[in-house]
DNA sequence: AATCCAATAGCCTTATCGGGTCATTTTTCA
DNA sequence: TGAAAAATGACCCGATAAGGCTATTGGATT
């Protein structure tokens, strides 16, 4: 069964030449291509890999790649791009893309690139690589919950840092107010703080939840 | 003028048909290679690139890398392992690694990856990178400072999630409570959110401040 | 000169928080 | 089995926070 294949690229002349790489090759079908993702929202039908180009002149690529799932939660979406940038890589990967890749890579990557998502890999140029590998080296290291809070406590405090207040943590969690504010000075106590800010500030700089 | 490579690999059979299969061309050439990180190191002289196993006998490869780097600089460091654990890729790259692949790899894919480093990518394959990517995916992104803060309101959002109260706010930047206040509340308006917890939450994830 | 915006400051009201103390029940563990 | 820890719930009180509204000043911008 060969694998199909969407395509939102604007620029139709490298649009054209991706069809004809990928048509060279029975293992592949380019099912629909569109220029815009609004045109291929409009006339999406499922798709086993989309290639999607990240600058498009209105949605941006990135943007889009939650509602092409929606659509097809299985599909497969790798990003093209013509430059790694390291803010729209992590962006794309925080929105759920599978795959990022530079325009400029060799055909034959490409065709790989498309069957490792298929097989559950995630393609990835060297030089994007890069990037993400400089990202994670800063990205903050999940420590080691100093502080002995008890799961409910950590529960609590979770709920804390997600802003919600003392009353709607009581009914999210189907006790009562004076339940939850005894928690939260035990939370203090041990955290050695005097307020939600300061519960929260040191939760998130501590990775506590 | 060949790629010189070090090998510490603890497994002598995959580390002999690691150097048969480099020696096979005349592009790369192992200088040493070594069953144990402290034998490497003992031993120890520049090379290009460093395959280095992941687990081994004695010291992890894993936390050895900073040792290699800090004698040799510009040395790149390849990490083979059998499987990829989320844990000790991350623990990898932040000591610096600067590719990440399968011991199962096609040995041409290794060639590549060893070309790949001397090029400045970081080369890692598409299981492994799959992790990355799911790690990512679940770490706080550094989003740009959507909000147009103004300088004063980023000084006591900054305040705030250090923990400090209006009071003391006030106190630090010898203004009144009340004008404390009003920055407080024309931040949450930008933030759009109701407690100082949320606007700590907020800053600190979206590392505003 | 007119306008906008940031920063400053005040007032009023209601709601929530933080701290203290006490009590009951369930779970866990030695 | 019996003590310790955790989770539950309550009361009170004063302090703080949050929301709404108005207003002045000084520096830009137009």
């Amino acid at each position: 069964m060969a694998i199909s294949l969407g395509i939102v690229e604007d620029h139709s002349e490298f649009r054209q030449s991706l069809i004809y790489l990928v048509s060279s090759f029975s293992d592949y079908s380019v099912k629909w291509s569109f220029g815009s993702v609004e045109e291929a929202l409009d006339n999406f039908s499922d798709i086993d890999v989309l290639l999607l180009d990240i600058s498009l002149p209105k949605m941006a690529g990135n943007d889009s790649i939650p509602l092409f799932k929606n659509l097809c939660p299985d599909l497969k979406v790798i990003m093209l791009t013509i430059q790694e940038d390291p803010n729209s890589i992590l962006k794309a990967i925080q929105n759920g893309a599978d795959g990022y890749i530079l325009k400029k890579t060799h055909p034959q990557k490409i065709l790989e690139a498309i069957q490792q998502v298929r097989d559950g890999g995630a393609p990835i140029t060297p030089l994007v690589a890069r990037q993400v590998f400089s990202f994670l080296k800063t990205a903050p290291g999940k420590g080691i919950n100093e502080a002995k809070l008890t799961s409910r406590e950590i529960e609590i405090l979770t709920l804390i840092t997600q802003g919600f207040s003392t009353e709607i943590i009581a009914e999210k969690l189907f006790i009562s107010i004076q339940t939850v504010r005894n928690h939260i000075k035990n939370i203090y106590d041990k955290l050695q703080v005097h307020s939600k800010a300061q519960a929260v500030a040191k939760a998130l700089n501590e990775k506590l939840v």
